[in-house]
DNA sequence: CACGGCTCTCGACAAAAGTCAAACAGACTC
DNA sequence: GAGTCTGTTTGACTTTTGTCGAGAGCCGTG
């Protein structure tokens, strides 16, 4: 397969329709190709992120509610997507919402850390593509072996497929069965070496789970029900990135999280712009802890969610002034 | 007219539309309005620069010939249009390409310093609409009084427009007809204030002019042919942001440098980008002085010039080495 | 309160873009 | 050297989008 030619192709049609404004029928016989070849190249270039359209999310900052958050909250800044209005599906709104906002927040020769979830395969399923030259997207924490359609490993490559970047993934399990291996599985120079590189990412992208039954770490099998259950009297209120969180933001203090292959959270707290998304409006509690435990710059979330997050922060805020 | 409305109908639409991939019907429906309101207000959102949409410029640099430039000038970015190619009017490539390539240069926060020139005005003309926030855009020299159409600050004020970001002018004259009014305008608190800020912008955006009875100084009445003639005997090699300079790139010593009023060429090479957009091949000359004076980090010429700047370095590169 | 002048909105039509099956071209295998 | 497989190109067709003039709502003014 002759790869340069349809690259130069691909480029150069984009570059004639996009830039110069002609029309495709016009780029075609410049090309001396068909039509039909032209839109075939572009929706490639679309795809393959050799174009780039994005939608200015001014519409969401812009919201009166957004700016109240970012005040009480003390957060760099709050992304609103607007709830039960014309689009059907909330959630998905977010997760479009979230998507611009990573891709405004990348910039080039970037290193990402992304954590795992239903939310941030989401948000990586429906990103658009874009060509980021020497961006590095990073996995956050250990794997699931199982056959599990969110994994972390297919987060991160999805995400730097998208971006076309490198994806380093992580290949160790998330939790292991034992304290001991999971010592020793850090201490390994390949683990141990990313994992302290972890702080040295620009961007982070993460969302926060629930400590119910229903759980994400439960219903991919890291922890049981019942030991989801006593972890929750012990004070868990959230999971970072396959970590059990207290209503501080604190990593709690359990043997799960000791067996646990996953980027510390001081290394977290380190990263620049930590983004987090959060669909659910059942994942109040766990938000408020990694609010709490300044675990997150940038939010993502949807009107209900932040109606809720004032409410709460609205009288703590007013105490202390 | 209630502007709020149609704004927020207008983001909405372009929301729903380039970012959740709606068509344009579905759009309307859920909006409540007809797909002809949609259709215009897609196009009003990407006149504002609501919607962004960019080709990437990569083509233009994986060129060999951009490369060996880059090495040889020792400059930060080379870009090279294709001339006599597909393209009706080469010059015109030249100007698309250099708006892209500028855009793409722009960041949040960013100060950009613009001077003049049909190439400047001919950018800002053909540049799409973006939306940044906080950028400023400053005039580098002077005014010209005549209602001359690539006047300073129309160049200025036409990017920032096209940016969506704030202009500031330079209420002074380009050059004036004694020295002593020069330095005394020069001293004033306004002028002198906007002069000593220009070393803190990010980016420049100029030409250069040569120095023959064509020269745009001179067609705007600047300088007459005759005077243009002494200067040029007396060593001018080129015209940036309306001062003349020697083949060496700086500053000719001479009355009517010390007549203008302009940013100093200090501190021009203080910006940390400086991007220089030649579209005549008469400008070689001009341009060969510009980057020997270093007063140009990322260039964009056409293909062309390319090869008589590589010819130019070549040999003394080799020589070098 | 009727009157231009103004912008916004809509329906209908024309233009442009997207899609698909079929033909085709290379590369590789046997 | 024929056969197969993969990926590209094309013409014909369908769907989507852009545009234009007519009409509707909305102000300030006489």
């Amino acid at each position: 397969m002759a790869i340069r030619p349809a690259e130069q192709l691909i480029h150069k049609a984009a570059w004639l329709y996009y830039a110069h404004g002609l029309r495709q029928d016009q780029v075609a016989s410049q090309l001396k190709i068909s039509r039909a070849s032209v839109a075939m190249y572009l929706r490639k270039a679309r795809e393959t992120g050799i174009v780039n359209i994005s939608t200015s999310t001014q519409l969401f900052t812009d919201d009166v509610l957004a700016r109240q958050l970012e005040d009480a909250l003390k957060l760099d800044a709050v992304w609103i997507a607007p709830e039960n209005d014309y689009v059907a599906d909330p959630s998905t709104d977010i997760a479009v919402l979230a998507a611009s906002v990573f891709l405004e927040l990348v910039k080039k020769g970037d290193r990402i850390g992304v954590a795992w979830g239903r939310t941030v395969y989401t948000i990586a399923d429906i990103m658009s593509y874009a060509d980021l030259q020497d961006v590095t997207v990073v996995q956050l924490c250990g794997n699931l072996g199982a056959p599990y359609s969110y994994r972390p490993d297919q987060c991160t490559m999805e995400i730097a497929r998208r971006l076309n970047a490198k994806g380093i993934n992580f290949y160790a399990p998330l939790v292991l069965t034992t304290e001991e291996l999971a010592r020793g599985l850090r201490a390994e120079p390949v683990i141990r070496e990313q994992l302290s590189s972890i702080h040295e990412c620009d961007l982070a992208l993460y969302s926060v789970g629930t400590v119910d039954a229903d759980s994400h770490v439960v219903k991919c099998g890291a922890l049981t029900a019942e030991e989801m259950g006593a972890l929750r009297k012990a004070g868990a209120a959230g999971v970072i990135a396959g970590q059990i969180i207290d209503a501080e933001g604190k990593a709690l203090d359990c043997s799960y999280n000791r067996r646990v292959i996953s980027a510390e959270l001081s290394s977290l707290r380190k990263i620049e712009k930590r983004l987090m998304v959060v669909q659910e409006d059942s994942k109040f509690e766990p938000l408020i802890a990694a609010i709490t435990g300044g675990l997150c710059t940038h939010l993502v979330v949807g009107a209900r969610m932040a109606r809720r997050l004032l409410d709460h922060a609205g009288p703590a805020a007013e105490k202390a002034s």
